[in-house]
RNA sequence: CGCGGGAUGGAGCAGCUUGGUAGCUCGUCGGGCUCAUAACCCGAAGGUCGGAGGUUCAAAUCCUCCUCCCGCAA
């Protein structure tokens, strides 16, 4: 069988879903029609946006359908039964579909999940994987039914967390993985050669949406700087870790969140052991750019911050051109 | 027409209200001190003040338009 000799609809919306997609086009299969969200008005001055799976699809001349439910679509509905696909693919879409759609294309509808199914089964697996200080995720290609991410695994794969990784890098490495994993799960079905695994329901973990307020942290209510850490990486660039500064008024985005080395050699120090509130330490390193931070349980480095209405920039800078002595900032 | 903030040497900022020689903390380069240094001392280079027009004897500063960046909100 040829690639061309398969017909599969794409419904996918975020950058996620770009590069599996890009994948599909590159291998030669027929794409009748690509799925995505409506388009919204978003971003700065509430511009109308197209989503990086519609800006693909129209570059590559495909048909687009962009219906608001797609399940209560009439008219989605017939398009797909007279398109009669071979398969369908999920790809961080962010609808339900109902039945009736999953019984429509002959190889069923399958999902690519960034996570290692039944971990963390939702909407943000990657950040929950984050969060939880996982040592690894990864993708997983499972056949969609009704439940949320319930479905029988077809093919997974994983990839180890790095020290260095972020939701952002993250979401990347496994936008790759979950592409050519998704092409040679395509190569396995041709071969018949898929045997669909049931998953282990008493493992699931559930990986809620990731919400604004989850950034909003208060230094005094940190137990552990590892947790603090953890949840950096897990949320950036968005919504990104913000706290809040009462002398200047000021909430503080961080960013590059590390734990603290050993104290720096003290002649280096413009004014070694400022006092900050809490009995926290402050001081910065004009090499790295790092400020340091003395928690109740802890120290830790900061590499950049993003104050309100500015560009992110080395966290000394800012401490350098703030109008306030170091040691009088209260963080919360 | 969603709301708002901003653009000043390489970085981060002040100066603008009340026009009158471009300033601070760093960085860079050179020199000094030192066993040595990212610390300290001395010196230097580096700026069309985002762009265009206007007001004025005089504009970073006041007025108009434009470009770009960012926060909120979704």
């Amino acid at each position: 069988m040829k690639n061309s000799d398969l017909k599969i609809v794409f419904l996918g919306t975020p950058d996620f879903a770009v590069l599996p997609l890009k994948k599909l086009i590159e291998n030669g299969f027929k794409i009748p029609l690509v799925v995505t969200q409506p388009d919204r008005p978003s971003g700065r001055g509430h511009k109308t946006i197209e989503c990086p799976v519609k800006k693909l699809a129209l570059e590559k001349n495909l048909t687009i359908k962009q219906p608001e439910k797609i399940s209560k679509d009439q008219e989605a509905l017939e398009l797909l039964k007279e398109i009669k696909p071979d398969l369908m693919i999920t790809a961080a879409f962010g609808q339900i579909l109902s039945q009736e759609i999953i019984d429509i294309p002959k190889w069923g509808i399958w999902n690519i999940h960034a996570s290692l199914l039944p971990r963390w089964r939702g909407a943000a697996p990657i950040q929950w994987a984050l969060l939880e200080g996982d040592k690894e995720t990864g993708i997983t290609i499972m056949m969609t039914e009704k439940g949320l991410d319930t479905g029988p695994i077809l093919t997974k794969r994983s990839i180890p967390i790095l020290e260095e990784d972020n939701a952002e890098t993250l979401l990347v490495k496994l936008s790759e993985v979950g592409a050519d994993l998704l092409l040679e799960t395509i190569e396995l079905k041709k071969q018949a050669k898929l045997t669909p695994q049931n998953q282990d329901d008493s493992l699931a973990t559930y990986a809620s949406k990731i919400t604004k307020e989850m950034g909003q942290i208060k230094f005094s209510e940190i137990k552990d700087p590892e947790e603090l850490i953890r949840k950096e990486k897990a949320l950036s660039p968005w919504p990104g870790l913000s706290v809040y500064e009462s002398t200047t008024g000021q909430a503080l985005k961080i960013f590059e969140v590390g734990l603290s080395p050993p104290a720096p050699d003290s002649r280096s120090l413009p004014s070694p052991n400022w006092r900050g509130a809490g009995g926290e330490a402050l001081y910065s390193d004009n090499q790295s750019g790092k400020i340091f931070l003395e928690l109740k349980n802890g120290s830790i480095s900061i590499g950049a911050v993003q104050p309100p209405n500015k560009s992110k920039m080395r966290a000394a800078d800012w401490l350098r051109g703030l109008k306030v002595k170091p040691e009088d900032l209260r963080f919360e």
